[in-house]
DNA sequence: GCCAACCGAACGAACGTTCGGTATCTTTTT
DNA sequence: AAAAAGATACCGAACGTTCGTTCGGTTGGC
């Protein structure tokens, strides 16, 4: 009788389901309305498992937000990496926000629009991280080409990823009544005319 | 020796200014960091005079959350009262709204950017609060005049004041060198270039 | 002398965290 | 190959603190 019993995860496992389950938590009430104890039950692990992973509460935030901005870098510089031009690469980076937020809203929700600063005091601004910066070069290499207007860089960005990114923010509020994807073309192509040559 | 003494506050001028006392700590460090303890404190107010003028933490703050909304609808409207068209008075909300965000970043930091549903569970998203409505009735009415392309409504909203935001955003998140006002032609340009006829 | 407005010490609940103990895996010894 | 020893991973009852709130008492205007 070598039952393998509904046997409890253990390791990296426990880890992972740990992360997943404060995620959903995190992103369904908010960090302060989420407790240790509410993420013990919910991941079905004890007290002590995660704090041998994680050394507190915020260190779990951290940790959390750390590998899903990690992961929405790599999604944006995949969707970039096979595009020529400022066009090509922003509407392939608005495209793939768009997939990431109705596929993982939970993610979205929690990168994008949580107050990080809050429960994370050193963290800086999500407006200075990777992925933000990645959008910016884009339009400032766009704008050095000559396929972009000279502009102010900063008006140029918002322009550019403004519209999109207050869509989403529609949508992980459950406004729209069509699928976010349908409106991506539309949405670029207003987000082009404000910044095109 | 009739000394009025600093004599504490009464009445309505109390509760004012436990409402501002909430809205610097609530801006500054949160909802969840800021314990009805501190704002005593900070408010140089007993624990029961907060207790007497609101239900409790949370009413506290929905009190605060409606008077900001209600002074930013009206800072809305007004904008909008002396002009026509779209372009007009998209621009002179924009206008308005950057100069909001100025003078009272701390009112602009806990209406806009705070994630109310956490606290308030009961509040709607602020995307259908009335300022947002209006934003997107302004468009709305220059599409049916003709100024403004036909297209999707959301987009069209977004694309019209999504940039501002942002630029609003970034003002927040002192990520700008300049003064937000001097990016207003610029972004306001951009804004109509996405949607114009 | 009445009533609303205000006071603040005290309270129970809930939170993040600890820590002595136990289970499981790994290495060493026989 | 089996047993012993050690190390790592996990367990969960319990702890101290802080929080939002209460409530019997006090003040001040009319």
């Amino acid at each position: 009788m070598t039952d393998t019993a509904p046997s409890r995860l253990r390791g990296d496992s426990l880890r992972e389901m740990v992360l997943e389950t404060a995620l959903r938590l995190f992103s369904e009430r908010g960090y302060f309305n989420t407790s240790v104890h509410d993420i013990r039950r919910a991941a079905g692990v004890s007290t002590g498992a995660i704090y041998h992973h994680f050394a507190g509460k915020e260190a779990l935030a951290k940790a959390l937000y750390d590998a899903l901005l990690s992961r929405m870098e790599t999604a944006v510089d995949t969707a970039c990496a096979g595009q020529q031009g400022c066009l090509a690469q922003g509407r392939a980076i608005i495209a793939r926000l768009f997939e990431l937020t109705v596929e993982q809203p939970r993610t979205m929700q929690f990168v994008l629009l949580a107050q990080h600063r809050e429960f994370l005091p050193q963290e800086p601004p999500i407006c200075s991280s990777q992925p933000f910066q990645r959008m910016r070069k884009v339009v400032e290499d766009g704008m050095s080409t000559g396929e972009v207007r000279s502009m102010e860089p900063w008006v140029a960005a918002t322009a550019l990823f403004g519209g999109a990114l207050r869509m989403m923010n529609l949508q992980l509020d459950q406004a729209l009544d069509r699928p976010l994807i349908s409106y991506l073309d539309e949405v670029v192509d207003c987000a082009w005319r404000a910044i095109r040559a």
